[in-house]
DNA sequence: TTTGACCTGTGAGTTGCTCACAGGTTTTAG
DNA sequence: CTAAAACCTGTGAGCAACTCACAGGTCAAA
């Protein structure tokens, strides 16, 4: 398989297949006519895993690491479940945060249909925002 | 008032003002006898502005609008209005996804329990993210 | 006066791709 | 048979919003 085709059936963009391949994740043979990357169907095997990996959350070393693991023979699962359930843990607390600010913004929003527009004055940018509730809203960060 | 001060005043990190200096949010005198940024009250209103619209999720070049808006003595709110709403919905649309991936995650793990480790034999790698859903997860993407 | 804490600008690193570029190869249409 | 289109190659930059590192200048206190 080219990369086109590989990544076709994975169902992904052929530079994601090249970026992982220069990340070490995949490790096709050449064609030594063209010098064309070769893949196999363990190469899709091993995209694929990578693909749903990083649906769950997983990040590229820790794919790389799981598939190294792998290659060794070790059995990489345990490892999965590890990271798998302080990835959930992440996941939640990310819905909990997502979910106060959800809330901030509604309370926002209608406490804003009373408000006028009004024109800056200097000492105000806009009311709007500055009238947000700054210790609230210190509790949800992006990270 | 120094890079420090004002970051400690506004609670960030003086990289940041920095930052925000560098990309034009804020526009400090010079001392002229050493060169040193000197931010007054306006600055701190403005970075202070900054910040909590970043926690609202508008992004710099959103926020540099809003600012640049309220320098031209315009009426910034109609727009933070309109930005908001937006923001709003797409939380929304985050909050959704990140429920039905953690649903996927606390149905994976229960089932999980029940599958052995399983040492990779060349067909699988790790059969706990292989049978993960794959055309349930194809509906949760990150952006 | 020397140490330490601050300041300056610039450039790189973070994450996971995605795109652009320049040049080589292969396939397809005329 | 040839020319154009579609593919391949590697490398390097761009995204977002910082954060950190570096090298050199400035200033306060001991």
């Amino acid at each position: 398989m080219k990369v086109k085709e590989i990544a076709q059936a994975a169902g992904v963009n052929p530079d994601t297949v090249r970026f992982y391949t220069r990340e070490g994740l995949l490790s096709p043979a050449r064609n030594p006519d063209n010098n064309y990357q070769q893949y196999d169907a363990d190469d899709l095997r091993r995209l694929r895993f990578a693909r749903k990996a990083r649906q769950l959350g997983f990040s590229l070393p820790e794919i790389r690491a799981i598939l190294d693991q792998a290659d060794d023979h070790h059995s990489p699962c345990p490892m999965v479940r590890e990271v798998f359930e302080q990835r959930l843990a992440e996941v939640e607390r990310e819905i909990a945060e997502l979910q106060q600010l959800r809330e901030r913004m509604t309370t926002a929003l209608s406490a804003w249909r009373e408000m006028p527009d009004g024109t800056p004055d200097g000492h105000t940018i806009c009311r709007l925002i500055e009238h947000w509730d700054e210790t609230a809203a210190a509790t949800c960060h992006e990270e």
